[in-house]
DNA sequence: ATTCTCACCTGTTAGC
DNA sequence: TGCTAACAGGTGAGAA
């Protein structure tokens, strides 16, 4: 479900909320993150100091010295509010702070949301991470495109190419500078390269600006959801006309994603 | 070595 | 209307 915007939304959210704040008790916590994070249960008596973004996921620096890093996956939110809601079956992990009997909720339909705490192993795939695609530059792009011959989709849907990028903007960024999301990564112009980069910084900010995308389920802490929907172009935008050209936006799959573009505007006529 | 496919899990929706 | 299959914002293990 979350993307860089999306995520980037909550930290700052959980900046906002959450910093400074101890953990008084963990009143729930699911089996299946204990299973992947024994010592969970650690928190209690921890302070949240801050957190930071790192591609998609959230790292939070803890008093204690340890950090926590979070991974939302396809249907994690992160939802704080007062400690009087009812715990909705989805709940996995509910942290009561000492202060202003403040709650935090991890809510997560699909359970492959991970929450562990860094050790060398997570360092390991922080580290190996790409560079954020906020911030991309051609350069960078052109050195990473020419050597692979993979469908720029997938390419670009890759966290260790570029972090952050996932279905929805990698389809929105490529509609943005008329490439086919068949072509081999490896066949692209420099000119082409030029302006995906661009593409991509371009949307990454205006998601930003605007808290990310819902569809339906995702929101920021407080429950507010993303704007950045109405800007979508071609992503779930299938049967309805291009903006520029009027032709049909179309749906395939690539890489076992869904994928939208429009036929005329991201010519498939030099995938190699 | 690089690249592709599938499983992970639950809910919703498209199609018969 | 009801059943079934396909699909969903992501990623990693294992196969090719």
């Amino acid at each position: 479900m979350p993307e860089l915007p999306e995520v980037e939304t909550i930290v700052r959210g959980l900046n906002s909320m959450v910093k400074g704040l101890t953990v008084q008790r963990l009143p729930h916590v699911s089996p299946h993150l204990l299973k992947r994070e024994p010592q969970l249960r650690q928190l209690t008596g921890d302070t949240f100091k801050s957190f930071e973004r790192r591609g998609k996921y959230i790292i939070a620096f803890l008093k204690s010295g340890r950090r926590l890093m979070i991974h939302l996956r396809m249907s994690g939110r992160i939802l704080v509010g007062e400690d009087q809601r009812r715990r909705d079956k989805h709940d996995h992990l509910e942290i009561v702070f000492r202060a202003r009997s403040r709650r935090l909720v991890f809510r997560d339909v699909r359970k492959f949301g991970v929450i562990q705490f860094v050790r060398d192993g997570q360092q390991e795939t922080l580290n190996r991470l790409g560079a954020e695609a906020p911030a991309i530059t051609a350069s960078q792009l052109q050195a990473l495109v020419c050597k692979s011959k993979r469908h720029v989709k997938s390419l670009l849907l890759d966290q260790y190419v570029i972090a952050g990028l996932g279905n929805i903007y990698v389809d929105e960024s490529l509609y943005r500078s008329y490439i086919h999301p068949l072509r081999a990564s490896s066949s692209l112009s420099a000119k082409e390269i030029r302006a995906l980069a661009r593409a991509i910084r371009q949307i990454m900010a205006l998601a930003i600006k605007n808290l990310g995308t819902t569809f339906d389920s995702y929101s920021g802490v407080n429950g507010e959801t993303g704007r950045f929907a109405r800007y979508l172009k071609v992503y779930n935008q299938n049967g309805s006309r291009c903006g520029k050209c009027s032709d049909i936006i179309v749906k395939i799959k690539v890489g076992g994603r869904g994928t939208h573009f429009c036929p005329t505007c991201q010519k498939d006529d030099c995938r190699s």
